[in-house]
DNA sequence: TATTGTTATACTCTATAACTATA
DNA sequence: TATAGTTATAGAGTATAACAATA
């Protein structure tokens, strides 16, 4: 503990009382003027969601990205790598090993592109397609969940003003 | 080579561009189903704030983490170290580092708490003041541009469908 | 000369275990 | 024993540069 040990000579800190055993109140989560940023609330929404979506997928043992890029070549089969890619916002560069992994599960593959021998067209697999198939499943689920808390035309209405932060900024 | 991208990709740096009635009309990749989820289009909508978040800062060399912190021991001034980073949902192991970096630039200071000699009781010095004052004008600049964008209401709305999700999951 | 897929690399964020000094 | 701060470390995710094959 020899970290910033730098003798100030002041210790006021008799502000908040904490008496021991004493309930954590409300005032733990009182982050004050980020309760009404944008940015921060999207952050801790986004990471509570996530935090969920993960574990529902744990048993199939998908990530987000996994999914979305299976949910992807689902909806447009036969996508090159690059667009695939760009469509789901990931650095090419990134999505080799994102795919390779997809590849080597048996999920997806790539396939020769006709016109462009340096490209490949991307497919899911019959596996891939059963996968893909449950893991919507329990997706279909986690959005009923999330119309429960937020009421149906509080979700749609969510989904709308993202969509404009996504596109319009 | 790389040369003609890299020059290409850091070339758009506008900050007051966008013209209200101006769509920029990006990208339309059609990513199907995923665009009816929740949990994509928070991700999609909070990477696209906090590029513009990150940017909107980088002239003070703040990164959202840092901001949120200062933002907080402002808000909050004497909160012991756990307390700050549970407020702000990081691991008090992670929470070290950052504070390290504000206390080395001279932006806030750890004190000995009083009633613990464990714990330090956190503050903002007054170049840490001054610095947390001038981000928080660039953050409500910012938070006005979203609403051009989402409308007044639509902004409120927004964040109380956020509150929810990050509270309610 | 430009682009696609690829490798390598680095940096940020996050998660966990274990240590220390206090309680 | 338990807790606060800390260290170390590992894993994701992301960003950039460069190279070979192909256009």
């Amino acid at each position: 503990m020899a970290r910033a040990r730098e003798a100030k000579r002041h210790s006021y800190d008799e502000e908040d009382a904490l008496p021991d055993g004493a309930p954590p109140s409300i005032s733990a989560a009182d982050v004050g003027p980020l309760a009404d940023m944008v940015g921060y609330a999207l952050r801790r929404a986004q990471l509570a969601v996530f935090d969920r979506v993960i574990k529902e997928f744990a048993a199939l043992d998908l990530r987000p990205a996994q999914f979305s890029t299976l949910a992807l070549l689902k909806h447009r089969p036969g996508l090159k790598q690059s667009e695939a890619a760009a469509a789901l916002g990931i650095q090419r560069a990134n999505f080799v090993a994102l795919f390779d992994l997809l590849e080597a599960r048996g999920l997806a593959e790539r396939r020769p592109y006709a016109r462009d021998r340096r490209s490949h067209a991307l497919h899911l697999t019959p596996a891939g397609e059963r996968l893909v198939a449950r893991a919507q499943e329990i997706e279909a689920a986690h959005e009923r969940k999330l119309e429960q808390i937020l009421g149906s035309d509080g979700r749609a209405q969510l989904l709308v003003l993202l969509r404009q932060l996504a596109e319009r900024l």
